[in-house]
RNA sequence: CGGGGUGUAGCGUAGCCCGGUAUCGCGCUUGGUUUGGGACCAAGAGAUCGUCAGUUCGAAUCUGGCCACCCCGACCA
């Protein structure tokens, strides 16, 4: 976007004079030339999602400060801005998941290569993206020049980086698992994977992640399915309620579901784009990994019995789905249950004298917000003025900003904008306290409204193939149709639209009808889509 | 792994065709004026031109190898 600069740089110079002369000529710049825009003074500006989603996506994720590229090809550095919104979805559902009985755990990052073989759905889901420990030493360059693998410190058996855990969890379990007395065990754990992606973005698909990982171990088929559908509920309630973005639950169809599990359920999410996002998945695994593990219990009666399984995860992937389902063209917009700050304070002052005597009330109105449990940043930096720090604090999606000036001293008055809706409003100093928490639920509201009114108008009944091809191309979102139930149509589906079928949606009401590719009969609507 | 592209200051780039150690903007530092929607002026600092070799009196520029990254495909949460 910056390369084709030169060819306008008379124009440059002729908007930048219009820069200069009022707010309106300003305007006019954007109307007539958006190429320009990006260049003249700002390096905060960020691409239009109706110019290129994928481009404002990444300059979001950069301009916000959450992350960037490592030199590490794949990997990212989550920056601290973006890594304290992590934490914040970190605390919440690790609550949710002690409050349903669970308790975290730590498993080792190697993964014996032994392991792995042991599931075979499981090695074939995973071998061609595996990172391989193959030595464990270092020795300095016969040629002076750095330091080279000892080819003398070769390990014995190669340990793969994991990719998931399931392996090595259920080794474990083999050891702590005798009696039914033992089951359940309900393990969670908090841990970077590492699955050599060819292709990776920010958040979306990176080489390695950060995620959690349940796993548990259950006595009984039916123990161990009602574990995995309440995770997924947990899933749901933590995505909808706290990242305030809707989701379809349902399951995952026989080619699209994990590797070594029956059953593979998960919350699916619709960006501004049109495309779904997978964003939580939760897996029956049936006896797969105690059979591969050979985990057996004593059941009462005095027989043995293998063990039944569950896993469910959620990655820094969530990340990139907050990202998109919420921000526009100015930058971030947060949850304010997510947001590691709530209030930014601005003040504007010409003298040290007019700053003091603002900094005295911005004290009292953050000391009784932080009381209140928000989080307050007064940003009194005096080598920014106040419209770069609006437009700074707009682009990493604070929820609300209070600017305070001379004015309002005057008036006993601050001026509150919110994010969301860019609105602002005048309100008095004493109101603060009462008016920013319910200002702050409006927005958590308002954005989820938003999302849920996008998701609703952007999921569509079809029941042709020509329809299904059109509606992909010309108005892509989610879509209802009915399917054959075979793998052969499915695959055929992918190739002919790349639309995969996302899940079979629980609530999905009986209905009879014919798959939109075969024409075979139907009892029930699939959701399709195209995905990230 | 196929097809295309790019490597020059922290970032974005000019220069390369036609060899003489480097342009401009943003950012940074210092000083001053500013501050209710992305300030301005002045002075400064900052680059072994991805890497290795070759040609040459002399290489960012020409030749060859290597490396890295980006985009498009195949694969994937």
């Amino acid at each position: 976007m910056f390369s084709n600069v030169n060819l306008y740089n008379s124009d440059i110079l002729f908007y930048s004079f219009l820069l200069k002369q009022n707010a309106t000529a300003k305007r006019l710049v954007y109307l007539q030339s958006d190429s320009i825009r990006i260049t003249l003074k700002m390096g905060k500006e960020i691409t239009n999602r109706s110019e290129d989603y994928s481009q404002w996506y990444i300059d979001l994720v950069k301009k916000a400060d959450l992350a960037e590229n490592s030199d590490v090809r794949g990997c990212m550095v989550i920056k601290p801005y973006g890594f304290s919104i992590w934490e914040k979805m970190q605390t919440a559902l690790d609550k949710m998941f002690k409050d349903t009985g669970h308790t975290n755990a730590y498993f080792p990052l190697f993964i014996p290569k032994s392991f792995l073989a042991k599931e075979a759905s499981h090695v074939d889901g995973f071998a061609k993206e595996c990172a391989i420990v193959t030595h464990y030493r270092l020795k300095n360059s016969p040629d002076g020049n750095g330091v080279i693998v000892d080819p003398e410190a070769k390990l014995e058996e190669e340990l793969i980086v994991r990719p998931t855990s399931e392996t090595v969890i259920w080794n474990s379990y083999k050891k702590w698992i005798q009696s039914y007395r033992d089951l359940p065990i309900l393990i969670n754990q908090w841990c970077n994977v590492v699955r050599w992606e060819m292709r990776t973005r920010l958040f979306l698909r990176t080489a390695e992640f950060l995620w959690q990982e349940g796993h548990t171990a259950h006595s009984t088929a039916d123990e161990a399915i009602k574990e995995t559908r309440q995770m997924l509920d947990v899933y749901a309630d933590f995505v909808e309620n706290f990242m305030a973005v809707p989701v379809i639950k349902g399951k995952k169809s026989e080619g699209e579901k994990f590797p070594g599990a029956i059953d593979t359920y998960c919350i699916e999410a619709l960006m501004q784009d049109g495309k779904a996002l997978q964003a939580g998945t939760s897996h029956f695994l049936g006896q797969n990994f105690a059979k591969a593990f050979d985990v057996q219990f004593t059941n009462k009666e005095g027989k043995l019995e293998l063990v039944w399984g569950t896993s469910w995860g959620v990655s820094t992937r969530l990340m990139g789905a907050l990202i998109m389902a919420h921000s526009d063209d100015d930058g971030l917009i947060l949850p304010p249950k997510l947001a590691p700050i709530h209030v930014v304070i601005v003040p504007i002052f010409k003298t040290d004298e007019e700053l003091n005597k603002i900094s005295a009330k911005v004290d009292v109105i953050s000391a009784s917000l932080r009381k209140l449990g928000y989080s307050v940043k007064f940003d009194n930096r005096d080598n920014y003025k106040p419209g770069f720090k609006f437009a700074e604090h707009e682009m990493r999606g604070v929820p609300v900003r209070i600017a305070i000036g001379p004015r309002d001293l005057e008036n006993g008055t601050v001026e509150v904008a919110r994010r969301d809706t860019k609105e602002k409003q005048v309100m008095k100093m004493d109101d603060v306290v009462t008016e920013i928490p319910k200002l702050l639920d409006a927005i958590q509201g308002n954005i989820y409204q938003k999302a849920l009114k996008f998701r609703n108008d952007n999921l569509r009944k079809i029941d042709s193939y020509d329809e299904f091809k059109k509606a992909l191309d010309e108005t892509p979102g989610f879509i209802l149709a009915h399917w054959d139930g075979t793998k052969e149509t499915e695959a055929a589906i992918k190739e002919e639209t790349k639309a995969t079928i996302r899940c079979i949606p629980l609530d999905a009401p009986e209905e009879n009808g014919k798959c939109i590719y075969s024409g075979k009969p139907s009892n029930r609507r699939v959701l399709f889509a195209r995905a990230y």
